[in-house]
DNA sequence: CTTGCCCTTGACGTCAACGTCAACGTTTAG
DNA sequence: CTAAACGTTGACGTTGACGTCAAGGGCAAG
């Protein structure tokens, strides 16, 4: 396969792809004419790429994950990174639910507006 | 309150609150000299512009939002955008999870390695 | 052959919420 | 009074994941 081809079916840029390889999380053989050739499993990794960039975690970060993913094993430290970025998730979901809170009670109170709004909003 | 005692008590920069106010999103008195003055209750309006960017809002939609919670009521299109931030942070937390789960399977297969593992990767 | 779409590298642009520094005035504690 | 600590505006720097040219080469169809 071929970039463009690639970032059709995973749903990405053929700039991301090229970002991710200059990033080293995303390998590529390439032709005698020096165009990227990619196998199937390319979009599978792409895609778990972007569910971690989604999840706010930076590219070194992902560097220091996808190895594991294909050896299946984690070196302590990597461990570590692991169990920190889960907590770190596990804590911006929290932050989320407490914005998404604010947001209904402004929701709520925009709805049935009363004159005694001001204290429902702490 | 002078605008360093706000800033500490809030959690947050001078230069943000200086930002904030920037943006229109905190107001303030000055004293003859110049320097501004803040009431307590810019306090938890900090921290609610702080909620707001936190989750992912950007100020001008911040900016959109404020006035209506002291206002406590919302035109059609405020209580659009506030439903449509609700939705995106819905969707925020979805994508997360997904995220946390991906972590939680590598965890789990770097705790029991198995040579089986690839497909419970995916 | 040539038209049109795909690919290459390189390099600069973007956007947002501040950080940081400069140069200077203000307030406060001793 | 004076020095430390705090305030002001203005302006440039940072960070990361790409977007967006520019200038050129590759490749199947008609």
């Amino acid at each position: 396969m071929r970039i463009g081809d690639v970032a059709q079916r995973a749903g990405v840029s053929t700039r991301a792809l090229r970002y991710y390889e200059e990033q080293g999380l995303l390998g590529s053989e390439r032709t005698s004419t020096g165009q990227r050739t990619y196998t199937e499993s390319a979009i599978e990794r792409v895609q778990l790429i972007q569910q971690f960039f989604t999840a706010g975690l930076p590219s070194r970060t992902i560097l220091q994950l996808l190895p594991c993913v294909e050896s299946g094993h984690a070196s302590p430290e990597v461990f570590e990174v692991l169990e920190e970025e889960r907590r770190r998730i596990t804590a911006a979901m929290a932050d989320l639910a407490a914005a998404r809170d604010a947001l209904d009670r402004m929701i709520d109170i925009t709805r049935n507006p009363t004159p005694e709004h001001c204290p429902s909003l702490r």
